[in-house]
DNA sequence: CCAAATGTTCATTATGTTCTGAAAGTACCT
DNA sequence: AGGTACTTTCAGAACATAATGAACATTTGG
């Protein structure tokens, strides 16, 4: 497959930023290119493509489908598979918040939670739990707000969203209106 | 520094956690031990409690500064320099977010908005613009808001963090109550 | 069943990142 | 100035991660 200059600019920036999202270089690449990408595509033609190994090519599809950012095509009369990216944009965002959350924030919750069951034994251990707490408290708020936007319904997500800079105005207005639903603080 | 174990093992966490996160194991040791420590603690206690060489605390203090996320302190009588967190949990949050922006966002939006600007020269690019578009604006969606809610005071971010799962109620709510107010969608 | 086409695995190689420690730098005493 | 207490830097070693490609596995049409 043939890229123009800018395509294939965008490809590789998806490269290097790749191992800032989460995954590496030719994971990256690979997903940018099925995303500009009119036409799903075979690992044959990612691996020529993107001057990338074969074998590689079937470790990035094997990971890109662990993240289920992809979806496998196939086409009457070839045995080929043929990778496209599934769903929408939005649903590939959710899916990265969703993996990365996993990664980064599961893992040092659940740690917090069994460090908070025990009493500390000294000051020095009743401070660190302290700290420890606020952290725990953090980190619950964004995984519960996180998994919360992902069950609102796209189009109450895009209407949020393009409240932007509404969102405070939208606070006081609740207080002003309805101070019996007011949500404890 | 005397660590008991379950300060030992956050500390450890961390520095698993620490690339994760974004930086390294070694700042995320440092990180952490300076955030359960009541006392500010200097380079050598840094060094000797973990178990890391004087340089790398050196490079580590520097990074951290660079992230603003620790302060240096000094005590009379004393030329050495001490190290304790800067601010709250809240402001380490909005920091680490903010870098990350900066880090994992940032450059692709500016390559997406150059990209934009030229016209596609064919039906190929017609299409990877158009999803380069759904891109760009899903990016930028999430800069504004993010940018939004670090403008946010603590006391409302906190607020609307605690609505959790009563955010959906509160956009039925306002469409409800006050048509004219609405946030074109 | 075979042969051809395609997909997967994994030991080795290549690349990238982090850590160390010795040397150089700085600041402050007397 | 010379000495001491501390910090920073950076080349190279140690470690970690990613990529290759040849060997192995699977599928399917005949």
């Amino acid at each position: 497959m043939e890229l123009t200059d800018k395509m294939q600019a965008f490809v590789m920036h998806c490269g290097e930023m790749g191992s800032r999202w989460g995954f590496n270089r030719t994971i990256g690449q690979m997903y940018a290119l099925l995303l500009i990408s009119e036409e799903p595509l075979s690992a044959n033609e990612l691996s020529q493509t993107l001057h990338i190994s074969r074998g590689n090519v079937s470790m990035g599809i094997k990971e890109l489908n662990s993240w289920q950012l992809i979806a496998t095509r196939h086409k009457p009369g070839d045995r080929k598979e043929y990778y496209q990216p599934a769903g929408s944009i939005w649903q590939m965002a959710n899916r990265v918040f969703e993996q990365r959350r996993k990664r980064e924030i599961d893992p040092t919750l659940s740690l917090l939670r069994d460090n908070l069951l025990d009493e500390p034994r000294d000051q020095q251990e009743r401070y660190a739990q302290q700290r420890l707490l606020e952290i725990h408290d953090l980190l619950e708020m964004i995984t519960e707000w996180a998994s919360e936007l992902q069950r609102l319904s796209p189009e109450k997500l895009s209407t949020l969203m393009k409240l932007g800079a509404g969102v405070s105005k939208i606070l006081d207005f609740r207080d002003k209106l309805s101070p019996k639903d007011r949500t404890e603080t």
